[in-house]
DNA sequence: TTACAGCCATGTTTTATAACACAAAAGTAG
DNA sequence: CTACTTTTGTGTTATAAAACATGGCTGTAA
């Protein structure tokens, strides 16, 4: 499940952070870090547990969401490799908040927190790299807050695809490279599963997508976009 | 409109971060930041526009919002003094994505961005303020986009209370130390005025809170936490 | 093979909340 | 003081979305 010599493998494509860093600093990590692997539908960390390590998702794609009012969860963002998370809760000294998930088998790397604070103390970049992370993260959320509670079901599910899009990217032959339950789809966008095959159902026949089981291909992402941006 | 002398005034104010200062940066902050009046309504930055200072509020109450769908505008935060703001947009090197204005006539400190990040070069503690700042932000809108999307009506009213309860507390006599529109109201809540008016309304009738203008008086704040907290 | 669990899909009913309409009250300006 | 705008309050209607119910499909295990 766990080891430190798969670091190597993967230590050239910690890039983003890896660069900002002197021989020392990098060294420091090296032998810290370690690898995890995650299957699917895996926890990762779960809401109340302390918060030890930066992670880094190398490989697969993961989901951070919030169980909600009587059962409901929400899923509040979705990470890519080469991606940093679970960094919010220890930089705001609180438990998690939130919890994490695989949506699919995914690799992740975990560098102790005090082992990044170290090297933050005499780093500014690093500093700076976390600093615009919360940033983009916080404007993320803001932005978030306001489609969910605005939009009508349409384009709520409009902008999930998009997101997901613009996420994960599409295929050659423009299928969404992410398949993901429905429920999780739902979940997503703030709405019923009922509702999200509904509304997938309605894009079908309005030729937006076309459905193949949890293949999503996007026939007018133009017209998705629209949807999205006009609620 | 503004002044440098003013400073004077208020530099033992800016606390937080002044006591993570040495004399050659508090002399560097003297010399750079400057103070602005703002009438009640008054806008203090828009959306678009480019961040250039961070802010400090000194004096009043200043809400953060969104104008959203149709007209409607979302309330994200509020702020009270001794409190900073605006830092978001230009740590992301982004533009403004939300509207800052002052709910009633309010004083503001700014500092050049430029003058912060040049002290942050230098200063871990800094950086530090501002990492734990952004981190409870992202906390704070991450729990908020779950309450008001899963939230009932009486609950999100009830959580507003609370938030302004715990944001600007109660005078002697259990009144709410903030006097707002019920369109403030509702836009905090994320409902429309009509029905922030009739919960406000049920709300009395079940001994919750008295009004008198816009007066509101808390009764059974344990109640009130209660519905908040149950949806 | 059958039985069963977990997703999908779709139709119907119910309900929470927005939208609308209209007064009354309060604040503001001339 | 009067006219006028804004805010508040309430009743009614319309509607978006949830809840519920049911059935089909797919894969899996006995």
């Amino acid at each position: 499940m766990q080891g430190k010599e798969e670091i190597y493998n993967y230590s050239g494509s910690l890039n983003e952070v890896w660069r900002l860093l002197n021989d020392q600093e990098r060294m420091l990590l090296r032998h810290n870090a370690f690898i995890q692997h995650f299957k699917k539908n895996q926890q990762i960390y779960c809401e109340g547990e302390e918060p030890k390590e930066l992670m880094c998702l190398l490989k697969g794609k993961v989901k951070i969401y919030k169980e909600g009012i009587g059962g409901r969860s929400q899923i509040i963002r979705i990470i890519k490799p080469i991606q940093y998370f679970a960094y919010r809760a220890y930089f705001a000294r609180e438990k998690y908040l939130t919890d994490a998930a695989a949506f699919e088998p995914s690799t992740v790397c975990l560098i102790p927190m005090k082992v990044v604070t170290e090297i933050m103390k005499h780093n500014y970049n690093v500093c700076k790299f976390f600093i615009r992370q919360l940033s983009l993260d916080l404007g993320i959320a803001d932005e978030r807050t306001v489609n969910l509670t605005q939009k009508h079901i349409r384009g709520r599910l409009a902008e999930s695809l998009v997101f997901l899009i613009d996420s994960y990217g599409l295929e050659e032959d423009n299928t969404i490279n992410i398949y993901l339950a429905r429920e999780d789809l739902a979940n997503l966008s703030n709405m019923t599963t009922s509702n999200a095959i509904r509304t997938l159902s309605t894009f079908v026949s309005e030729k937006i997508i076309t459905l193949d089981g949890r293949k999503i291909k996007v026939i007018d992402e133009e017209k998705l976009r629209k949807i999205s941006k006009l609620g």
